[in-house]
Parts: structure tokens; sequence; C-alpha cells
DNA sequence: TTCTATGCAAAATGTTTGCAATCAC
DNA sequence: GTGATTGCAAACATTTTGCATAGAA
């Protein structure tokens, strides 16, 4: 389970050290609710990280996995983002590079997309501005190879 | 209150039109919203638009003015956007070309933004991937020229 | 021990819906 | 008249919170 990239620590190291500089103790709890978000790919909401969670420890409360996904997020191993419809999904961050979201509106595949020419855009445009760009969100919603053929 | 712009029509008689092509009835509670609707300019929340109607119109429930702002948005009038806090933002939409937002993280300040560039790279990545793409969101976030110097 | 974390249930949020009464055409 | 529209209140879905109990260090 752990990431073997380089010399750079496993993200339950970079967790675990998260914890400690923020006073926050490692229950079993938060043990399952992290493994089981590190073992999850892909980009999946808070609703199904507890399905997942209560699998294998039904007696978690959804109050608890979703103060985890908080801490997740704050400690820089979690992304959230919307794409528009008011569910959060999440996402490795660890050891991932920053990168925008191509969408199937009709299956809802998702790809990762990351683009030079507009990453370096849309600084020109928030300094032309007079903006100093902190983040983005960007989301390209269309129909995938599939589903232009076949089905539905 | 009209929109002089060329030869088009006003955003009312596309309302009218949009109407009665899908037989439905002008109210005077519709009329109320819509003319609300038009003279609000920038970007503002459903609840912001039921302020500003019950201003003048203290009995018209909330459930019509969410129906309306979603005929607002299926006549191509409004534009509804969600820029990830799970609140929906409304905008004019007729006469308006496409563009993105640029967004004061400290203020709220929000620029309309459009670069060729990033619009055409967009649908370059979505090729590239063979989705055909139908739409997209961006958002970026940063701090105003305002906010990076004085007041907080 | 002491402070933090938990589970539960209730609250909060923004939006939608069911329904009987009302209104537009 | 007839079918669409309204206001109300309740329902909704997701996420957050209060609180008494349980647990980690």
């Amino acid at each position: 389970m752990n990431f073997i990239v380089g010399m750079s620590k496993s993200a339950e190291t970079v967790f675990i050290n998260y914890m400690e500089t923020h006073n926050l103790s490692m229950t079993p709890q938060r043990k399952l609710i992290v493994e089981t978000f590190l073992k999850t790919e892909g980009h999946f909401s808070a609703e199904h990280l507890c399905r997942l969670v209560k699998e294998k420890a039904s007696d978690i409360g959804q109050a608890t996995i979703y103060r985890t996904l908080k801490i997740l997020v704050e400690s820089g191993l979690a992304d959230s983002m919307d794409p528009g419809d008011g569910v959060a999904l999440y996402e490795h961050a660890y050891g991932h590079q920053h990168h925008d979201h191509l969408i199937c509106v009709n299956c809802g595949a998702t790809v990762e997309i990351f683009d030079e020419t507009i990453e370096s855009r849309q600084e020109k445009v928030a300094e032309d501005h007079g903006y100093k760009l902190t983040r983005h969100r960007m989301f390209l919603f269309g129909l995938c190879a599939d589903c232009q053929n076949g089905s539905h």
C-alpha cells in the first residue's frame, strides 16, 4: 500500500506527521478511513467512501468519516471538488500533480487532464486583471467516445 | 429596460416567446420575478433574488422564484453556475457571450473573463481524449488588487 | 487524567416537491 | 371551465453540529 516515489514519504507517513503536528490522535476509526481512502482510486463521493468503510466496520458513524475527510484534505492527501451538482468528489492528492477534469455527461467517465498552455494563460488572464491567482477549477463536459457511438 | 442590440429581440420578447411555445402562462408573479432578474446585474444567488422580489411583493413564495429561475435558465435568459460552495449563482445570459469567472477569495469581487487560447485548447484537449465537448466551467480564484493591498 | 474523538441524532443549508386552492386563458 | 400556477409546508440531499459517552496519550 505504500507509494514508492523516489525518496518521498509515503502517504501514511505524511498523514501521521500531520496528525502529530496538529495534536490529533490516531484512532482505529481514522486509521481505517484513511486506509480505505488510499485504497480507493478515482473520484468518489463522501457517501461512497462511507459505504466502503462501513463494509469493514459498520459501527463507524458518517460524521467521523466526514470529519476525517476534512483532515485528509487539510493534510494534502486528498483533494475535493464539486463539478456542479452540489456533491463533493474526493481524489488522491499526495504525489499527484495538479490536473483538471474532463467528464462524460452521459456515463460519468472522468479523465484527468493537464494542459500547460491553459495553465499559463490562466495566470496571465488573472494578472491582466490585477489578481494574484491562488487556485483554479476547470471542468470540461462532453460525450466520451463510447457514448458517442453505440448505447443510449 | 430594453436591450438595444441591433436587430435582436429584447430579453422580454424572448421570454414571452419561450412561454408561449411551452404553454406557460404569464402570471404577475413570473412577470415581477423576470423583471427583477433583468434589472439585477452581476452574479447573485436565488436567495438574493428572493429578497429583491419580496421587497416588491412579499407574498410571492420562494418556490415560485426557484421555479421561475429554472424557466429563465431553460429559456436562455439566465445562466447558473456553482463556483464550488454548493450555492448556485445566476447571471444574465441573453445577449452575453460565453465567459468564465475570476473570483477574489477575500471579497468576492468577480470578473468575467474570456480567453480565446484557453477556449481552443479546451476543445483540443477534449478531442485528444475522444470526447465531444459540450460545455465547460472554469473558475479562477485569487486575490484582487484591492485585497492584495490595504484592507482585509 | 485530561483532552480529544466518537456515534447518534438533530440541525443547517439550499433546493425541490406534494397538494389543495387559485388563477390565466 | 380546464389545466397551469401558486403558496405553503414538508421533503430532500448533503454536510455539519451539539452533546454525552468512550477512548487515546
